[in-house]
Parts: C-alpha cells; structure tokens; sequence
RNA sequence: GGCUCCGUAGCCAAGUGGCUAAGGCAGCGGAUUGCAAAUCCGCCAUCGUGGGUUCAACUCCCACCGGAGCCUCCA
C-alpha cells in the first residue's frame, strides 16, 4: 500500500482527513462537468484544472489514478438553447463539446481517461431507476420518476439541510411529487422533446441521476474522490449521494472536493461605481441595496454571456489562466479579471527568463532534451550530492512544495516556493558566474542542470513549464526570419556601442522596445524576448 | 428566515496557539550596466473591530461590522 502524508479536505465531514484509497494504490474520482448548452467560460475551468492538477500530483506520489469527467448532453437548457438555434439538440452538444474540449487542451488538461456523455450512457440510467424504485427509494407517476428523499434518513447530510426546508423545484411536476423535496430521476417527454425508450414510457434522464450511473459503471458503487463546484453541493451532489447510498447500501464517495466559485472583476468594478454614485446623491441609507442588486451581476454565468474563453485564451494564454488558477487556494473565491490575469502572467516571465537563460548557457532545451529527463515519481527522487548552498536550498524547497501540496493540494502556497527555486537558481547562476566561460565548468553545468530539473520536476506536477510559452505567430518560417532579423539589429547596436555611440544604440533598442521587444545586455553579448504584458 | 464560507501590507495571496507571518505584482535603496532592461542583495504587515479562554492568539470561543455563496438551473 502506498503510503502517503496526503490530507484532503472533506465536504462532507468538513475537515481535513488523511487520504486513504479504498483499493490499494488505487484513485477512482469524478468531476461533474457541463452541461454543454453553450460556450464554457472562465468558472467551467477551475475543476478541469484542480483535478487536473490533483492527478497529476497522485500518480506523482505514486498512485494509479482513473478520473472520469462527465458531460451532459441532454437537459431542459439543451433543449431550449437548441430549439432558440433551430438547431438538433445533439448538434449543440457536440459543437459546445468541442468548444469545451479545446478550452481543456489550451489550458493543459490532459489528464482525464474517460469523457462519458449522458445520452451513450441510457441503458444504465434506466437500469439505476429502476433499481431505485424496486428497493423502494423512488416511485412512478405518470411518466415520471421521482426519487422519495422521506425513504432516506441521511438525506441532507452532505449540504447540512433537513428535508422539511426543501423548497423543490416547482412546477407542474410539483403536484406529482410526494414530498416537495423529491428530486426527478426521469422525466416523461413532451411530444416534441428528444426522448428515450424506457419502462415508464418515452422520456429522458433527470439531472442528478446520470452522474450515479455513469461513475458506477466507470469506477464502482463507492469510489474515493468525487469533486466540482461549491455551487453543486445542494442539490446535485446531495442528490447524487443519496441514489447511491440508498441504491447500493454503500457510501458512494469517501472524499467530496468543492472549488470555490469565480467572481468577474470588471462586475466587481461595477459595483463600486454604483456605490460611488450612490454616496455622491447623498443616498447613504440606501448604500447596501445597490450593492445587493450589484453582486447577481459580479457572478459568471452563462446565461448573461460571460461566455468568450477562447477569446480570454488568446490574449493571454492558456499557461497564464491555469497558473492563475493555481496561484490561489481552490477552495477560495477568486475575482479574475484582464488586470488579475496580467499580473500572474508577469510574474510567469520570470520563470521564462531563467527557462531562456538556462538554454543559452548550458545549450541544453528545457523541455525535451533527453538530459532534463525529471523525476515522474516522488520516491525516485536522487539528491543532488553538493555543498552549494544554491543547490541545497533549493531540495529543501522542493520539500517545502511538497508538503504543501500533501495538505489539501495547497497549489497557491506551493507556488510561492516555485518562485523561490527561481530566485535561487538565478543566483547560482550569479555566484558560479556562469556567465563567463571560466564558470562553466562540467561541476557547475551538472548541478545547473540538476537544479532546473527539480524546477521542471515541480512545474510538472501543476502542469506547467510543460512545453515552450506560446509566442504569437511561430510558425517556423517566420520564427527563422524574427531570429535572423532580430540577430542583425543587435549587431548594429553592438557595433554602435563599441563605438560608443550610445544615441544609436538607445534608439534601436527603444525602438525594439515599442514595438514589444525588450533586449538583454549580458557578459557575452545581448539576448532578446518578446515582452508579453497585457 | 435557514445553512456555509471569507476579512492578512497599495494590490494579489499562503500560513501558524509561542521562534524572523511564505511568495508574487507595484514601489524604494544598493550591487551590476555607458544608460537601461534582466539578475542578485536589502527595505516595505502586528493579521476587520470589540470582548473572552490561555502562561501565550493573527491562529480557539463569543459579539459586532463588512464581503461572498447556497437554499431554484449554474463549475
């Protein structure tokens, strides 16, 4: 069995537990993911990236890890989206998959094994019904479906709530309902609705139950991590557990996982405006109430367009989005925003610097040189055997990281020591004087490339550093014809100051500098990069 | 009304019952540079307010103020 010193916070008991796998070694976990009626934005990529980051970290400590994201493919807003569109139901689900899909890939999630959509999965969705309602959890009428929360005496349980302050959903469904706090498990299907075959007539699945059916099918009745947003805790999540405890006699999830939710800046900048006016009219009895109306306007949500993450990608980056996710603690809120974004990405350059700086002294590539080869595995860590202090500070750094992510994958604190190792490692460079042949010896390339590794080590498990930063246009031709002409104007500047003729090489590197290119002057001539600050 | 959560420097943001309260952005001083940039070194917080518990609290408890979320679809 693996042992581990891994913490989770648990919603369900709402402490921080020791992680213990239900089969050795073993991580089955499930994030709901969207429901695809339109376009993701910025809030549909907190969970991709959390548990993303959390695999990684898992199969890292050694664990075999299986996550399953669902997608949900048919639902009410599916429905009505498509029908707005004249468009089939399932040509919107595809389309919105791909836009979901893509927006995974730019920020780097790789990591998910299975993408289950809700309509592949209609056989076991009508098989958990009816298990539902031969155990008797769930009872028909008409051609509903709906599930008895009154048959389960834990109910509430993961959301805090008691059953009588259930509100239910309303509707015309209401009237059909037991209790008002019964949830649907299937829906009967209007004349015109996609719909399924099933032993209560034609219809389709409720919202909460293809989430049991699916993980179960995936990854068994009970399985170690179930995650997604704090918004979900009531009632899908509530509801999801009780299916499947009351279906299967067994806790479905050990540990239940909630990020926090995002909050747009430019609504947040909103509300002060409005507050502004409102003192300035002198209507300071009144202050709280703009502030009310202002926050439903501060929270994403698609129906009021916050919609653009492809556009959001391109100005900045997938790398900057998901670094920016991962600089803060999931479980808070986070107010994002173009500023918030430019400021996590400024303070990425730093790290491509020393990336770029790396490259040029040792002419080893960071990313694939078969020499930056790093550890995948904690356990197979080697120390680096050396008296430098650099060097040593930065495996302690490495432990410091470590810990931080064994304690409820604590990504924004780990950060911190990242940009320690950065700093240390550039002041290696400075104490060894890499930068003048006479330091480069072999003693001193080894254990540069030794440190960069921890660096590239660590960058792994947060997905980051993974491959060169995106630069606009780098198509090869171009890239070849930049560094060619690039070349040139620092040898006419080089020239000029040897000649010392400073009015002509302050204008070419002012020039460069408009048109966003910042020069480097260093002991053995001048680099450049493109300075990346929106 | 019920149930959660948060309030740490100009901004962002970790964290802890007792040792110097991480890190980043911005800013300031120094080294370096022809000047810059980059890099390095240094400076920059008593943790919303008021009580309480304790030998000791920013960290635990209570109250208050301020902010967010859920209770209806939402990652």
């Amino acid at each position: 069995m693996t042992t581990n010193s891994i913490r989770i916070y648990n919603t369900l008991t709402k402490t921080k537990e020791p992680f213990q796998t239900i089969e050795p070694d073993r991580v089955g976990m499930y994030l709901c993911g969207p429901t695809v009626y339109a376009e993701a934005h910025i809030g549909h990529m907190v969970g991709p990236v959390i548990f993303d980051t959390i695999k990684r970290y898992l199969v890292y400590s050694g664990f075999e890890v299986t996550w399953v994201v669902n997608i949900t493919d048919v639902d009410d807003k599916l429905i009505n989206k498509s029908r707005e569109k004249g468009i089939s139901m399932f040509q919107l689900a595809t389309a919105m998959t791909a836009d979901y899909l893509s927006n995974l890939q730019s920020l780097g999630v790789d990591q998910i094994d299975h993408l289950p959509r809700a309509t592949d999965s209609m056989d076991e969705i009508i098989l958990f019904v009816q298990e539902l309602i031969e155990r008797g959890f769930a009872y028909v009428n008409g051609g509903d479906v709906f599930f008895d929360v009154m048959k389960d005496p834990q109910y509430g349980q993961l959301s805090n709530r008691s059953v009588d302050s259930q509100q239910g959903e309303g509707g015309d469904a209401a009237s059909r309902k037991r209790s008002p706090g019964d949830f649907a498990l299937w829906k009967s299907a209007r004349p015109d609705e996609p719909s399924w075959k099933s032993p209560w007539g034609q219809g389709r699945p409720g919202w909460h139950i293809e989430c049991s059916a699916m993980s179960r099918r995936i990854l068994g009745k009970t399985f170690d991590i179930h995650g997604g947003g704090l918004d979900l805790v009531f009632p899908h999540h509530e509801n999801e557990l009780a299916q499947s405890r009351c279906c299967h006699g067994q806790p479905m999830v050990t540990y239940w996982l909630h990020n926090g939710l995002m909050q747009a800046a430019e609504a947040k900048g909103k509300v002060g405006g409005k507050n502004d006016r409102a003192e300035s009219t002198g209507a300071e009895v009144t202050a709280q109430q703009p502030t009310a109306q202002a926050t439903s306007e501060t929270k994403i949500s698609r129906s009021k367009g916050a919609g653009g993450l492809a556009k959001l990608i391109e100005r900045h980056t997938g790398e900057r989005i998901r670094f920016f996710l991962l600089r803060s603690h999931y479980r808070s809120t986070t107010i994002f925003g173009d500023e918030q974004l430019a400021e996590a990405g400024a303070s990425l350059e730093a790290f491509y610097r020393l990336i770029q700086r790396f490259e040029r002294l040792t002419g080893v590539s960071f990313y694939d040189d078969v020499a930056m080869a790093y550890n995948h595995k904690r356990k197979t860590f080697v120390e680096p055997t050396t008296s430098n202090e650099a060097i040593k500070e930065v495996v302690r750094l490495r432990e410091a990281f470590l810990s931080k992510m064994d304690d409820d994958f604590n990504t924004g604190g780990a950060t911190g020591d990242l940009f320690e190792v950065a700093r240390c490692m550039n002041r290696f460079i400075d104490e060894a004087k890499l930068e003048e042949a006479a330091g480069r010896s072999q003693e001193n390339l080894g254990l540069f490339v030794a440190g960069m590794k921890i660096l590239k080590e660590l960058g792994a498990i947060l997905g980051i550093f993974m491959k060169p930063p995106k630069q606009s246009g780098n198509n090869q031709d171009s890239q070849e014809l930049l560094d060619g002409l690039m070349k040139l104007l620092i040898q006419v500047r080089t020239d000029a100051r040897t000649k010392r003729d400073f009015a002509m090489s302050d204008s070419v590197r002012d020039g460069l500098i408009a048109i966003g290119v910042a020069l480097q002057d260093g002991k053995e001539g001048t680099t450049w990069s493109i300075a990346k600050s929106t």
